[in-house]
RNA sequence: GGUCGCGUGGCCGAGCGGUUAGGCUGAGGUCUGCAAAACCUCCUACAGCGGUUCAAAUCCGCUCGCGACCUCCA
């Protein structure tokens, strides 16, 4: 392993040293999107962080369950008042199609974002509605406690009853005696005994289309109870982490926290982790704002805000070099800079996998430079192991990339360093950009036997000075978004910048 | 109103008690048929005002500005 990880646990409000519950094993719950819309950069930055993470504890040894959810029923357009429309139904009407055609299409669409910006598929995808008698099973279970109550065919989890033995508010950091006191009654709340009691199950009004059979009525689930009833079913009553945006943090994981408790007596996660928003004129961008950017409108630039197209690698490498519990803030600028900036790291890449020492050279080693690329190797892993700092792994990974850019043109001598120190930096490089960031090659090229054969004429024309020829032969490869790069030793290719 | 967080050089963005973060942009240089690429150098900032300390962007207080959550949101 790879020194010690630490990571900012929300529950305790501070870094915590990562010891999983049950090493090698790690359960890795996040919540995933409500299917009624396609994806936008926001949703691509909370599933590339967590990513991240995942891709990262799995190098580091680790065997990891990864279940991330599609909710696809019971999550509400109001869900205080506990009387607003389900969503995937409201899409539904508007679109006049199956409930359940919605949830197929904004599925397949979050799936094909992920594709391509290159997030790996999680161990197991649950869905909401597919775990129906669970969530029942829950409640029924919450009942028995003295936790939850039915009234009129819904069922309540009683925060009053709850708080007499829990804390309410201990993951968002509320009191629960300003919730209970600070809250009013709101309309559709007679049901309720207290405003702050929340839905386990709602029955259903006679046109509401999404509906399942229960002891207490025909309904459907509260929208906090599916994660409770498919991160347990899956990875045990106790698992390692939960994951999640920060603005599911209340209610959503608050409520998460209390069903646990009261269904099993235990919280249900070691590490709270959230991931901080994506911002658009310093304003979070979320769907209900209507100032959200898909990720298909980032990649086409189809968008009135985007001066250009972006490619989803460089989204991708633009949500990286910021950590994930600062905010971002999305901008052209910011955007242009992470397409040069990708494009370098990508054509280091090339370089360090066909780089290699001469054999049998007999250089003088020089400690400096040698000592130098240990340790930008390892600032790369320490960055990883401060709470998934990708930023600061980044800068590390330009600090090498200088080196192999330089050995590379002969501009300093790969020979003066120590063929361990060689294979450091290649299994370094190679590890943290194409496994763990899973930054990868946009445009491969599967003729590079026609562009090296390309590449000798250009040289041959260059010998002969026909500066004609060469021009020519470099303007095809420009036309083919590929550069030509002339050294005084080697003529090489690279994508263009 | 309550709770929490943030304000870093032209832009993005790390750092969170003492060392050049890094990227983009801009300037200069090496190389080059011309370029490009690459490398080197420079532009050395931490909202403001106080305080603690041998030492503060980093800790404390106040002021100003911005945001998040308290309804749904990744």
């Amino acid at each position: 392993m790879q020194g010690i990880l630490k990571v900012y646990n929300t529950l305790s409000r501070k870094k915590e040293i990562f010891e999983p519950l049950n090493s090698p094993f790690v359960g890795m719950y996040v919540c995933g999107p409500t299917v009624y819309s396609d994806p936008h950069l926001g949703h691509a930055r909370s599933n590339i962080n967590f990513d991240v993470i995942y891709r990262y504890l799995k190098f580091l040894g680790y065997k990891v369950r990864y279940v991330r959810n599609i909710t696809d029923v019971g999550h509400l357009t109001d869900e205080v008042a506990d009387s607003g429309e389900d969503r995937i139904q409201k899409k539904a009407k508007i679109e006049k199609i199956e409930p359940m055609e919605v949830v197929q299409q904004y599925t397949n669409s979050f799936h094909q974002m992920l594709k391509k910006i290159n997030v790996l598929p999680p161990s197991i995808e649950p869905r909401a509605s597919a775990h129906i008698p669970e969530q029942i099973k829950i409640t029924q279970k919450i009942i028995e406690n003295g936790y939850a109550y039915e009234s009129n065919g819904s069922v309540y989890l009683d925060i009053q009853q709850y708080a007499a033995k829990f804390k309410y508010g201990e993951l968002s950091g509320r009191n629960t005696e300003e919730l209970l006191e600070g809250t009013r009654a709101l309309e559709g709340q007679e049901e309720k005994k207290n405003p702050m009691d929340f839905a386990l199950w709602k029955k259903a009004s006679p046109e509401h289309l999404m509906r399942w059979d229960s002891p207490w009525s025909e309904g459907f689930p509260g929208w906090h109870l599916e994660c409770t009833a498919m991160s347990t079913k899956y990875l045990g009553n106790q698992f390692d982490i939960h994951g999640g945006g920060m603005d599911l943090q209340f209610p959503h994981h608050e409520s998460e926290l209390a069903q646990s408790n009261s269904c099993f007596g235990c919280t249900p996660a070691k590490y709270w982790l959230h991931n901080n928003m994506v911002t658009i004129n310093g304003q979070k961008m979320a769907r209900s704002l209507g100032n959200f950017i898909t990720v298909e409108e980032l990649t086409t630039g189809n968008h009135v805000l985007l001066e250009k197209a972006y490619s989803p690698m460089t989204i991708r490498f633009f949500i990286l070099q910021a950590h994930y519990r600062g905010t971002l803030d999305f901008s052209n600028e910011a955007l242009s800079a992470s397409t040069k900036a990708y494009k370098k790291i990508i054509n280091g890449l090339k370089i360090i996998k066909t780089l290699k020492p001469d054999e049998g050279a007999n250089e003088s080693i020089n400690s400096t430079l040698d000592a130098e690329i240990i340790k930008f190797c390892n600032d790369c892993f320490l960055g990883l192991n401060d709470d998934f700092n990708t930023a600061a792994t980044i800068a590390s990974l330009f600090n090498l990339l200088k080196k192999i850019n330089s050995f590379n043109t002969n501009q300093s001598d790969i020979n003066t360093i120590q063929k361990s120190t060689f294979e450091l930096l290649q299994k370094t490089y190679i590890d943290i950009v194409e496994n763990i960031l899973g930054l990868v090659e946009e445009k491969t090229t599967n003729s590079s036997g026609f562009i090296n054969g390309l590449l000798e004429l250009y040289s041959d024309a260059k010998n002969q000075k026909d500066y004609a020829k060469v021009d020519k032969i470099r303007s095809y490869f420009k036309s083919e978004g590929l550069l030509i790069k002339d050294s005084k030793t080697l003529v090489d290719w690279q994508y263009e910048e």
